[in-house]
DNA sequence: GTCTATAACGTGATAGAC
DNA sequence: GTCTATCACGTTATAGAC
């Protein structure tokens, strides 16, 4: 084992990252790995069991990382709901601008691995004890949001976010919308859905 | 060939519909195709080619079946914005609580397949000489809808309604939302959204 | 048209030299 | 730790009998 500069180790899991994200674990060959890795395919199985255990790792720490700043923020004592929606919706489109595979990869692969590690993330707990929870409830009671069920809050915050980018392909191929003419969109939408929920949770 | 019942060549492709919107093309053997269609293997490739060409028929068909909706919409003389809203919103509800893995399925396999059959489907066309994009226009002139792009007008109507059915697998693994619970919140959602989008399009 | 048997190939994983 | 060579297996696709 080296002692310092970029571990193989290290060289492996980067690898596995890009590839996976672009392929999906099906799709996806340890040989593909190994050369993106600039390795022989053996040592991938030197250093991690097997191509499902190296996946394992990957999709943990990817979903750990992502769902991580969710549940900061949503737990944070010091700011308002208002600028939570601002920070999530932020820190989200930055976050896929850099690495735009992320969610269709997370999507795509809970469809196969059915509960693979979703009991590591207790979605259910923070949102019922989250500080995001009892400022919604608060915000409903004095009749400044509508829509009493925080679920729905939380999906249309996220899904005017995210979808944009899991739908990327569609808006791409279909218009005559290039790269940087999407980048812009979703730039404009940090400060966009901030105003879009204010107005449309207090109504209905 | 037999002259009515279901054909086998039927019988073969509602069972590559099941397993491919399952499991996807990369994932998906052909033995299991035919296992669920209870022909033996060797027909599936008489009546198709290869698993490739079988799959890019399930594809083509999936896909225009559900943009079409869309477009018709879209396109409709006779109903204003609100209503178009309105039906857009729960016919594709209806439509995903009846086949709900082919939103899902849809964006996998648009990840691998990178154009394969987006230019059939001309959003673009459709976006800019549509009913819906005169109409939508007229509002932002008349200063009932404050954002000039309408693409950011249909990603939010999109985005509120088949986000949550994408992301599905995270909300009912993660909090202790059950089947039916998840089902009456999409229904739910049909009389919402387009209350949503009226109030938060006319702000901003 | 439908089947059984098998060919042809790709892929995950290991053995063993260095 | 890292490589080359190879095994073992699963999968797609076809040949050929019925």
């Amino acid at each position: 084992m080296k002692i310092k500069d970029a571990t193989t180790e290290e060289k492996i899991k980067n690898a596995a990252r890009i590839v996976f994200y672009k392929k999906g674990f099906a799709a996806t060959r340890t040989r593909d790995i190994a050369e993106e890795a600039g390795i022989n395919l053996a040592l991938l199985n030197y250093y991690f069991r097997s191509k499902a255990k190296l996946f394992e790792i990957i999709m943990t720490e990817t979903m750990a990382a992502f769902f991580q700043n969710l549940m900061i923020v949503l737990n944070s004592k010091k700011t308002t709901l208002d600028k939570k929606v601002e920070e999530i919706v932020e820190r989200y489109i930055d976050l896929i601008i850099k690495e735009p595979e992320i969610p269709t990869f997370i999507i795509s692969e809970l469809r196969t691995n059915p509960g693979l590690l979703l009991q590591k993330i207790p979605l259910s707990e923070v949102i019922k004890t989250s500080i995001f929870f009892q400022q919604h409830q608060e915000a409903v009671k004095k009749g400044i949001i509508r829509e009493p069920n925080p679920l729905h809050f939380l999906i249309n915050m996220l899904g005017l976010t995210v979808f944009p980018f899991i739908a990327k392909p569609i808006l791409i191929g279909s218009n005559e919308l290039n790269d940087w003419e999407f980048e812009n969109l979703m730039l404009e939408r940090k400060k966009l859905i901030p105003i879009w929920i204010k107005s449309m949770m207090s109504t209905g």
